[in-house]
DNA sequence: AGCCATTGACTGACCAGTCAATCTATTCTC
DNA sequence: GAGAATAGATTGACTGGTCAGTCAATGGCT
């Protein structure tokens, strides 16, 4: 009997092991690939039998949208409030650098499945999330504009170019980091946070000339 | 591998095939993704029997990775090049940005396919062939180092972490062209090369302060 | 009269998803 | 509070369809 649950009904231990076939398909997504793995796999890495699978979930599939759309949310959230507070831009996309960075130091196999098996999958899954991926390109892109409306940012650039520019340099960041093309830990998390601002603001700022 | 060399023979017909089911397998591997489509589709586009494409292929990855292969090693020859030149790190990153858009101008399903399902393949094909890939963003980083080097750059910033960062800013920009994020037109392609370059170098260049 | 290109039906393996059976817990009845 | 009834959680063997890769036969060229 686990003591975390204390509530009266069973349906306490029903829940943990939705969470603990998700936790495992994250292990198995990473390690294996979506495609590669088989449902068994994520059942035997849950220590669950294969048939509760498809009692929590309709198809493999929806496991892959579940994980992707609770990460993808949260981080559509922050984007969301950052967006409405009164900053200047450049603090505005640090907190977002700052965010995708931070959820990898905090769950790289999760940040690794969402980026590789979703975002970048134009077929199948990036095709189902599209909408979804674009708002928060979206989101950016209108800072970039409100920046170039204040006058800190150059006109002369096209937002969405610039907004997809910001999220292409942290994502192929974490790309370098998941290949284990790039340092990682603390420290280098820190800075390279700083120097994805450093680039994309740098490089539209309005100069001084 | 490749028998074209071979002069006698009807090699000339034989080496059209294999060209056909290639040209045949970039259409179906951007339409479908390379996962859900199966041979006999590739057969089928390219207007020939299944057994064929196992005539010139031991298997469907060997068709993916010919692919690849074809046009990353072609990519790499340009920067090898650029890097022999002497030029300004602006003119060579510009060759190299250029370049790469041009290949998504020329032939969009074919970058489509490369960056993917091979580029971002962390599992499967990413594996296979991240030392290839790697190379390419060891030579952009020696760019950097150089420039770092007479002073053209910024020496704190990490040249590996830059050159991920120049590599990252393009492809997700053709990403964004596969998705249909961003508008497309030779007009929008001749702006994004130097948006590109703009973005990179504007952060990193040092500043006159 | 031989050699390679070409064909396409076939097979063997694999695996997502189903389902009937079993277990466990909560509630109901007297 | 014993026992029955109900509902949900959990199990894993099984099935049905899919497809990569094989191979024996055929075509065409020199």
């Amino acid at each position: 009997m686990s003591s975390q649950a204390r509530t009266a009904n069973g349906a306490k231990g029903a829940s943990d092991k939705r969470r603990l076939i998700l936790d495992a398909a994250v292990r198995v997504f990473a390690r294996q690939g979506f495609h590669a793995c088989r449902v068994s796999d994520i059942a035997d890495e849950a220590g669950v039998a294969y048939g509760l699978v498809y009692h929590y979930f309709d198809s493999k599939d929806e496991v892959l949208d579940t994980l992707f759309l609770e990460r993808w949310n949260v981080m559509l959230d922050l984007i969301r409030t950052v967006d409405a507070e009164d900053k200047p831009v450049r603090e505005k996309l640090l907190a977002i650098a700052s965010f995708i960075v931070e959820s990898y130091h905090h769950d790289p196999d999760l940040m690794k499945v969402i980026i590789v098996e979703v975002t970048r999958a134009a077929n199948s899954f990036g095709d189902t999330h599209i909408g979804t991926i674009r708002e928060a390109y979206e989101l950016i892109g209108g800072m970039i504009v409100k920046a170039q409306e204040e006058g800190t940012f150059r006109r002369e650039i096209e937002p969405r170019f610039a907004a997809m520019a910001f999220y292409g340099v942290i994502e192929q960041l974490l790309t370098g980091w998941i290949f284990d093309l790039l340092p990682q830990g603390e420290e280098h998390y820190e800075r390279a946070k700083l120097l994805v601002v450093d680039i994309v603001c740098g490089g539209l700022e309005a100069g001084p000339a």
